[in-house]
DNA sequence: TTAGATGCAAATGGTTTGCATGCGT
DNA sequence: ACGCATGCAAACCATTTGCATCTAA
C-alpha cells in the first residue's frame, strides 16, 4: 500500500458533488428530493427549501425546528430528526458532532474542516484550505470512510 | 498574524506533558493524582491504577467501570463519570467524541489524530505522525483551544 | 389503493445532579 | 471535626422508536 503524498483537505474524499444542475422541472427543493430518491413530501420540501436555499449552512435539529415554527411551518420536532437523518443518508447533508452531545447537520456535504466556537456552540466552515501534508494508511483490511477535522477556537482571554 | 509554515500535528498545541518523573513517594497513582491537585481517595487511586498503568489507553465511562468491577473493585457508575471528568479537568485525560454520543478518554493528552473503526466502536491512536502543511488562522480575536481529528475507518467492503 | 411518511408520546441511552452518608486531611 | 468525595436514584437532554393516521404515487 503506498503513501499518498500530500493530500489536499478540501479534495480528499468528497463524495460526488450534489448534481448541481439538474434536469429544470419544478421548483429546485423538490427536484433536489427526487433526484436523491426521496419522496417530496410538504415537510420535506419545505426543510430542503430552509436548508439548501440560501448557500452553505450549519444547522441543528432544534435551530431548524425553530426555524420552521418561526416560518409558520408546521411540524414536529420528531419528523424534523428523522428528515435530517434522511437526507444525510441520501448524502445531502453531512453530520458532525463537534462536542460530543449535540450534533450539526452541513449542507457542504464535501470533506472539509470546521472551527467550533467552544463558548458560542456554533460550528463554522474554515475559509482556508487545509492540506495534510500525508495521509495516514488506514489498518490493514481497512478503508477510510471518513475525515474529521474540528479546530476548536475560543475568544482570546477565555478561561476555560 | 503570519502563517505557521509546516506544523507536526504531535507536537502542535500540547499542553505540557505530564511530569513523568515526580518526587517519587508513595505509590505512582496515589502521586499523580496529590501532584495534580485531586484528593487521592481509595477510588481515585484505584481508577487512576487502571488508566495509567499500563500505558496509553482509550476508555469510555461504561468500560472502565466494567473493568473496575471486573477487578472487584466496588463504586457507582456515577463516580467513574464523576472521576472522569475531574481528570480531564485536571489534565489526566483528554475527551473525545468520534460519533457524537459516546465518549471515550483518552490517556495521551498530547494532541494526536485517531482513527475510529465505524462498526466496532472503538478508537485506537493513528500510529503515524500525521502532518498539516499548515495550520488555518482562527478568528479574529479568538485562539485556537484544541485540535480534533478523527479518521473513521471501517472494514473493506462492509457497506455504510 | 397502498407503500411510505408523519405526528405524537413514550422509550432510550449516555451523562449529570441533588442530597444524604462517608472518608481523607 | 470539616469539607470534599461518594453512592444512589432521579433528573436531563438529545435523539430514536412504535404505532395509528395521513398522503403522495
Amino acid at each position: 500500500m503506498d503513501a499518498h503524498p500530500e493530500i489536499s483537505f478540501t479534495e480528499a474524499l468528497d463524495p460526488e458533488p450534489p448534481a448541481q444542475g439538474e434536469t429544470g422541472d419544478g421548483p429546485f427543493a423538490f427536484r433536489r428530493l427526487r433526484d436523491a430518491g426521496l419522496r417530496p413530501t410538504r415537510q420535506r420540501v419545505l426543510l430542503a427549501e430552509l436548508l439548501f436555499g440560501q448557500g452553505d449552512r450549519h444547522v441543528t435539529a432544534e435551530t431548524l425546528f425553530a426555524e420552521a415554527a418561526a416560518a409558520n411551518i408546521q411540524l414536529s420536532l420528531a419528523t424534523v430528526y428523522n428528515t435530517l437523518n434522511q437526507f444525510t443518508q441520501a448524502g445531502l447533508l453531512r453530520r458532525i458532532g463537534p462536542d460530543g452531545s449535540r450534533s450539526f447537520f452541513d449542507t457542504n456535504t464535501t470533506v472539509h474542516p470546521h472551527f467550533y466556537l467552544d463558548g458560542e456552540d456554533m460550528l463554522i466552515d474554515v475559509p482556508e484550505t487545509l492540506v495534510l501534508a500525508q495521509m495516514p494508511d488506514p489498518l490493514p483490511g481497512h478503508e477510510i470512510s471518513r475525515l474529521d477535522i474540528i479546530i476548536h477556537i475560543r475568544r482570546k482571554g477565555a478561561d476555560i
